[in-house]
RNA sequence: GGGCCCGUAGUCUAGCCUGGAUAGGACACAAGCCUGCGGAGCUUGCGGCUCGGGUUCAAAUCCCGACGGGCCCGCCA
């Protein structure tokens, strides 16, 4: 697969190399690291900066090494020329050749552009994981959006990808909406899972102010850890129900899963008890003494981690335990197994699987290497935790092939989110899309008057929805987010609908040029802004392998953003259909084909819509 | 007490990992383009690295110390 900017670098490496052996010195450090690009493109396209390296290494003065390196440089591949500004050697790309080049990769990988398939591993991403029993709010939003974006990065980086939704089903959370379900008779009149959501709530604040109420919770949970009764049962059908409302709301996101996993189903399979054994077989697990009688410990200290609690004085197992059990089932190492059925079909055609009791147990499911976790940035230790057990139990590969997507929360003006308290109320990401969708229907119909009622639904829904998933990606994810609807409704320049928008545009042009396609000389592109399109075109490919190399998911939509103000910037100066001569037409009309292409591309990996008409 | 993350114009944000030339972009505000292949646009202006020290030829970036915000160090969930 073509990856034209990276081409550029690799030819300006190798010249590098080639200047450097030649004079017989040594590169100070990997040359791809003294790279940068000039603040200004009429300086340069790359520079260098390596005779700052090299004066230290060879105790010479920057200038001379310059002008020495620069005598020995001989430009090859896509390098033009290189210049000695001051002390950095700038390298300029040939305009033309990175043109063709870029323009054909684009023409033949369409849809696949951009996907480099550097990686045939197997990754698994677990993401969302929100306890079934309430709604999803917006911050349980960024975290789908994240784990979902990541996931269609590494499918294009060539990964087979499986994405994986843990539910727990035992927590103290279901027992608590269990007794509010059966306490509470007059429940609120709305979907399933904000039902839950808001008698739990109400159950909550009653169960810390009586005692008789937190006796039977604590009786429901010891009956939900046991696996058997009609609390069991009733659990089942609660949150089957729960996950089920869940699910409608991710399905209108464009999230999928190719698998749920119950807490349940795993507690049930054994691989706890096998982890703890193989732990124990190690000396990493030990008995508590003096106020931790009675539990089970594990220790880490010679890793930098201080001790652990796996098992309380009751035999119960703690969380992060049953995390790393399934961590290790994650990398096929368990013996013991899980058995699978078809849960559901999301709208994109993803067969959602899910655990269960009465299920097959095939294969095909687990053994990854490579595991992406995609949990809140408070996690950190535990997450540590995990990763250094693996790695406490000979699994070094798979230790370091486990990775922590932390990311911060999602707060509102008034606070942090609490499900205790109910705060998520009107800030569910039903609502949230609901509010947006509404928002954009009435801008849709500002913009396309003559269309029908049918059209502004459809617009208005990708646009909603896209406004949405743009606004959770776009900030980095160590960053805590704010929410305020001025920015989850942004349909400006910065926002997905913006990049939407040029998008149709572009589909737009096509439309009317009434032939494409004839020849066009290979040095028409005179325009900067024609020729800074094609460099950033060239360097898609780049964007995307380090997104999934950094897990940096907000990478294209950053990338898109620019892409799409570069188009805006083209197409005010650039008329295309009316261009000068017929061959600056046609060149034109490969550039904005070529745009179509990365723009939707760019759109795909993060799960926005990208529309031909809005 | 120990540790981790964040701090960039009035607001939001990129750059920090891997030090390099004039810190990039958006919103808001002000002025302009005046309907052109879709104005959800373009151009111009305004304004910024929390503070103090250190390392370096060079610091938003690395180190130390403050300050502000958040988080973790539970047999909680």
């Amino acid at each position: 697969m073509v990856n034209p900017w990276g081409e550029f670098k690799r030819d300006v490496c190798r010249a590098l190399e080639a200047a450097l052996s030649k004079l017989g010195w040594q590169p100070p450090r990997p040359l791809e690291e003294t790279l940068a690009e000039p603040p200004d493109p009429k300086l340069g396209d790359l520079a260098s900066t390596i005779c700052f390296d090299l004066a230290k290494s060879l105790h010479k003065s920057p200038t001379w090494l310059m002008a020495e390196l620069s005598k020995a440089l001989e430009p090859a591949g896509l390098i033009a020329r290189v210049e000695v500004v001051g002390n950095y050697l700038n390298f300029f790309v040939d305009v033309q050749k990175l043109t063709e080049l870029t323009l054909r990769a684009v023409e033949e990988a369409d849809e696949e552009y951009g996907h480099l398939k550097v990686s045939r591993g197997k990754a698994v991403i677990e993401h969302t994981s929100v306890n079934p029993t309430k709604p999803l709010h917006i911050g349980h939003g960024r975290n789908a959006v994240i784990g979902d974006t990541m996931a269609r990065i590494l499918r294009a980086l060539g990964y087979e990808v499986e994405v994986q939704n843990y539910i727990d089903d035992m927590g103290r959370q279901v027992a608590e909406t269990l007794l509010a379900n059966q306490l509470i008779k007059r429940k609120p009149r709305a979907k399933f899972d904000h039902v839950l959501g808001l008698i739990y709530a109400d159950m909550h604040r009653r169960v810390r102010q009586e005692a008789e109420l937190e006796a039977r919770v604590r009786e429901i949970l010891a009956e939900l850890e046991r696996g058997k009764g009609r609390w069991v049962t009733m659990a089942k059908r609660l949150t089957q129900r729960c996950v089920k409302a869940n699910l409608e709301t991710t399905d209108r996101l464009g999230v999928s899963y190719d698998l749920l996993v119950w807490e349940s189903d795993i507690a049930r399979s054994g691989m706890l008890d096998e982890t703890l054994e193989r732990l124990k077989a190690i000396n990493r697990v030990v008995e508590g003494t003096g106020d931790r009688a009675g539990t089970l410990i594990l220790r880490l200290a010679d890793f930098g981690i201080e001790d652990k609690v796996l098992v309380r004085s009751d035999g119960t197992a703690v969380y992060t335990a049953r995390d790393i059990a399934y961590q290790l089932w994650k990398f096929g190492q368990t013996k013991s197994g899980l058995r699978f059925k078809l849960h559901s079909k999301r709208p994109d055609g993803t067969k959602t699987y899910t655990t269960a009791q009465r299920g097959k147990s095939v294969a095909k499911f687990g053994r990854a290497g490579k595991v992406i976790n995609v949990v809140g940035a408070e996690q950190r230790f535990p997450q540590q935790v995990v990763s250094t057990a693996l790695r406490a139990l000979g699994l070094e590969r798979e230790s370091q092939n486990s990775y922590h997507l932390a990311y911060e929360h999602v707060w509102l003006p008034s606070g942090r989110f609490s499900g205790r308290k109910g705060t998520w109320v009107g800030f569910s990401v039903d609502d949230v899309v609901e509010e947006a969708v509404a928002r954009a229907h009435t801008v849709v119909k500002e913009h396309a008057p003559k269309a029908t009622e049918r059209f502004w639904r459809k617009a208005a829904e990708f646009v909603g929805v896209g406004a949405v998933r743009y606004s959770l990606l776009s900030t980095s994810p160590e960053k805590k987010i704010v929410f305020k609807w001025e920015e989850a409704l942004n349909f400006d320049r910065n926002s997905g609908p913006a990049i939407q928008y040029s998008h149709a545009r572009a589909c737009s042009i096509l439309r009317k040029a009434k032939r494409r396609g004839g020849k066009h000389p290979i040095d028409v592109f005179k325009l900067p802004e024609e020729r800074r399109l094609v460099k950033l075109l060239s360097k898609f490919p780049e964007v995307v392998r380090e997104a999934g190399e950094k897990l940096q998911p907000y990478l294209p939509a950053l990338y898109a953003a620019e892409l799409a103000l570069g188009f805006n910037k083209f197409y005010e100066v650039a008329p295309v259909i009316e261009a000068e001569t017929p061959q600056l037409c046609a060149a034109r009309l490969r550039l904005v084909n070529c745009v179509r292409i990365t723009l939707r591309n760019a759109l795909d990996l993060m799960g926005i819509a990208a529309p031909e008409r809005m």
